[in-house]
DNA sequence: CGTCCGTTTGAAAGTGACTGTCTCGTCTCG
DNA sequence: CGAGACGAGACAGTCACTTTCAAACGGACG
């Protein structure tokens, strides 16, 4: 349980990392900004920030689903209310508090979140919205197996799955395109409440 | 109506280069095949290629959707019966003939339509399988607006949208891991079935 | 048939993301 | 405290993709 101090610096790092980066983004846009500015700024090397992130979307496209366990995502997602589970986990999304939160609040983040931040990239710029797509993909390939049961087939599961993720993506689009008046959970249970007809609970 | 020399001989460069980047990678591997090279074999430019197709990926991807005007899509695409127009299409696709159908078969080919021989990347190669998320992103962008109606709003409209391209594609996949015994329409049929129950003609 | 114009092509140089390799410093464990 | 594992930085290389520019080509018109 103890992580060891290596393994702490090194999510400390990546906070740090990322922090900067969008910073940086916001500051010149996305395409302005070089990988080696990024390692500049945050005080690391190039080479660094490709261990960590892979590539300069990951930055901003941040894998949480990846890094979880089998079982934390049979925790999260529930194949009797497949729905449910999406808005809930959008709902804590949006509530969680920030990674990072700033004790003091940088003046270019204008007390913004960064999760609220890096959204703007996801839908704004065509290379972070591939990189989300293959983050949702790869959720989607998770979720699937867990689909599968004796009403549904092991090819309706993989639609479904892919179905729910990127239903998911366009619900979270059309709210961005509105200019995030409305919360997002509320998006989500609109966009996605027709598909309850299909998966709903207690069928 | 008469396109002109010009316009059908670029129309048969790309063609013919598709075919040449196509039998590159099966012998080579994607990511061992340059743009270069496929330039050289197809004894056009590098930057042709660029023009033409804009990225690698895009030599395997053919947006033919993105092409079709407006009035085009909506021949194609029935919001009354999306589902259906799913597997409609499909079908057309699979039964179409090559759009270069050679007299005389490559023998690199063993027979297989281009088509067939495609497919195999968008599941494989990750870069493609992203390119075509973008394309299919694109497809969901066009047919979003035609779902909007009295009863399905802005929002489930996209939702849908995006749904519906993406759960073709997890249908599509299970086809190609099957080994594609089975026709695809079958896959398409099945896996976005339980669709119907919520976009169903004569609802 | 010759000439001019607009479009397209190829050539070439440049950019920057990403990879692989190596060495060195630092943490961990015995 | 020392040996070994592990990660960070430095560096060179590859290649997709862009931009620019001059030459070549097709098409319309005299």
């Amino acid at each position: 349980m103890a992580p060891g101090m290596r393994e702490r610096w090194r999510t400390d790092a990546m906070r740090s990392i990322r922090r900067t980066a969008l910073d940086l983004f916001d500051q010149r846009g996305f395409a302005a900004v070089r990988i080696d500015d990024v390692a500049a700024a945050a005080g690391v090397s190039a080479s660094s920030i490709y261990r960590y992130f892979g590539t300069k979307e990951g930055l901003l496209v941040a894998d949480e689903f990846d890094s979880m366990s089998e079982a934390e995502v049979r925790e999260i997602f529930d194949p009797e209310d497949p729905v449910g589970s999406m808005v809930r986990a959008v709902q804590r999304y949006e509530a969680a508090p920030d990674p990072a939160p700033d004790l003091a609040s940088d003046p270019a983040s204008g007390g913004v979140s960064t999760a609220a931040r890096r959204i703007r990239y996801f839908f704004d710029e065509p290379s972070v919205r591939q990189a989300l797509f293959a983050s949702l993909d790869r959720a989607a390939q998770r979720i699937a197996p867990l689909m599968v049961s004796d009403t549904t087939s092991v090819t309706q599961a993989r639609a479904a799955a892919h179905a729910l993720a990127f239903a998911y993506f366009g619900a979270l689009e059309q709210w961005y395109v509105d200019g995030g008046q409305r919360p997002i959970g509320e998006y989500v249970e609109e966009g996605l409440g027709p598909l309850r007809r299909i998966w709903s609970p207690v069928t």
